[in-house]
DNA sequence: CGGGCGGATTACAATTCGTAACAATTGCGA
DNA sequence: TCGCAATTGTTACGAATTGTAATCCGCCCG
C-alpha cells in the first residue's frame, strides 16, 4: 500500500518545513508549494490524497481556490489559516473544505486530522475486524464466534458477547457487579443480578473453564470479577 | 430524500437545546440524550448519520464510547469537549472521531462541520449504485435480479430487495430489528415484526442459505442481524 | 466447625425468532 | 369488470435463546 500523498500550500517557508517534516515522519509523502500557481501545476502532475491550503496567499484568493479544489479534485481539503473568526471557518467549510485548522497549530493535531480524513475515505475496506486474542482463544465480535487454539469454532450469543466484551475491555481489573449491570443496561436490584450470574456461568462453560479452578474469569467473593489473561485487540 | 439524523449526547440540558435548535433550523432531524446509557438504547432504535458526543459524561468514559461507535456504527462521529489540550484532540481523533470541536462552540460552526462530514460521505453514496457483488452473487437492483456464480438468475421482489439493500449497505455490522423496521418504513410494534421476519426468511431461501448454519445473514438473538461477507458496490 | 451469606448451577418459564400455510393485496390481461 | 397470478402480510406453531426461580455449593466469620 502506497503512502498517502499530501500537498502543502503555504507562503511561509518555515510553516512548509514544519508541516512536511511532521507529515513525513508520520509516513506520508509530501509536496510543498509556496504559491498557488505552482500548486495548480503540481496538481496536474500527480493527484494528492490531501491538500493543506493556507488562506493567506500572495497571488490568489485562497477561498476561491478551495472552492475549485472541492469541486474538481477528489482530495480531502484542509484549510490552515490564521483567520480565526467563526465566520471565516464557516465560510471555509461551506465552500467545500473538509476541515479548518487555526494557526498557530500543533503538527501532531494536523497529522491526526489528516488521518481522520483518510480513514473515512477507505474506512469500509480497511475496517479492522473487531477481534481479541486471549489465552489461546480468538473472539470475533463481528461474527459472534470464539475460535479455539485447535481451530474449532464455538458460537456465542449476544448476551454472552456483552459479558465477554466487558471482560476483554478491562482485563486484570476488578469489575464490580454494579459496574457490569450498568454496562449491560440492566436495572440494578431485584433479580437481574441473578440473570447476570447465569450469563457469566454460560460464558464460563463455553470457555471450558474448570468451575473449581477458573483460569480466566475469577470471582472475587463479595466484590465482583476479574478477567485474568493477556488480551490483544486487533 | 430524508433529512439527515443527528444524535446529540451531552449531559448539560442547555447545550443539548442549543445544538438541537441550531441543527433543526438547519434542516436536520435530531435526537438528544443526557446519558450514555440512554444514548446506546437510542442507537438500537434508529441509526443516526452523525453523532455529536460530549466527552465529559457522568456515567461512562466518553473516549471508550467514541471508540466503540467508530468501530460499530457507520455514523460520522464528532466530539464536542471542554478539554482543549492538543493531546486530548489527538487521542480523540486517533480513536476514530471524525472531528473535534472545543467548548465553547458556535452553533454555526457545528452545523458547517456536520455538513462537511455529510458531504464527503454522501459523495460516495451519490454515485448511483445499482449492483453489488458478494459471496459469488451479483445483485442487480435495477433489474430485481440475483445472478449466481454459475450464471443462473434468481429474481427477487421489491420487498426482498429492500431488505437485501439494507444488508448490503452495512455489511458486517449489527442491524437491530428496530433499525430495519425504520428503514423499511414500517410501524414498529404489533405484528409488523413478523412480516419482517418473513421477508428475511424468503430472502434467505433465495440466497440458498442453510437455515441451521447461515453463512450470510446471521441472526443475533435478541439484538438483530448481521450480514457477513464482503460487499463490493459498482 | 457450623451458620449465614453470596455466588453457581440446574430446571423451567417467558421471550424471541423461523417458517409453513393461508389470506389479503396488487397488477395485469382478457 | 372479472379472474388469475405474483407478491406481500398475517397467523400459528415449533425451535432456540434468555430470564427467573429454586437448589446446591463454597467462602468467610464467629
Amino acid at each position: 500500500m502506497k503512502p498517502p500523498h499530501v500537498a502543502i500550500l503555504d507562503d511561509e517557508p518555515e510553516v512548509r518545513r514544519m508541516l512536511s517534516d511532521a507529515l513525513e515522519e508520520a509516513g506520508f509523502r509530501t509536496t510543498s508549494y509556496g504559491r498557488a500557481a505552482e500548486f495548480e501545476i503540481g496538481l496536474k502532475r500527480s493527484a494528492p490524497d490531501v491538500c493543506l491550503v493556507d488562506l493567506g496567499l500572495p497571488d490568489r484568493d485562497g477561498l476561491a481556490l478551495v472552492h475549485r479544489l472541492a469541486l474538481e479534485s477528489g482530495a480531502a481539503i484542509i484549510i490552515i489559516s490564521g483567520r480565526a473568526q467563526v465566520q471565516d471557518r464557516v465560510t471555509g467549510l461551506e465552500l467545500g473544505a473538509d476541515d479548518y485548522i487555526i494557526k498557530p497549530f500543533d503538527p501532531a493535531e494536523v497529522v491526526a486530522r489528516i488521518r481522520a480524513r483518510l480513514r473515512k475515505g477507505r474506512a469500509e475496506a480497511e475496517r479492522v475486524l473487531q477481534t481479541a486474542r486471549f489465552a489461546g482463544w480468538v473472539a470475533q465480535f463481528d461474527r459472534y464466534l470464539l475460535v479455539a487454539a485447535d481451530g474449532s469454532e464455538v458460537p456465542f450469543s449476544h448476551a454472552e458477547g456483552e459479558v465477554l466484551r466487558i471482560f476483554l475491555e478491562s482485563p486484570k481489573r476488578l469489575i464490580t457487579r454494579a459496574q457490569m449491570q450498568e454496562s449491560l443496561g440492566g436495572a440494578a436490584g431485584d433479580s437481574f443480578d441473578r440473570a447476570m450470574d447465569v450469563r457469566i456461568s454460560r460464558l464460563r462453560t463455553k470457555l471450558g473453564e474448570d468451575p473449581k479452578n477458573p483460569r480466566l474469569i475469577k470471582t472475587i467473593y463479595g466484590a465482583g470479577y476479574i478477567f485474568l489473561g493477556e488480551v490483544v485487540w486487533s
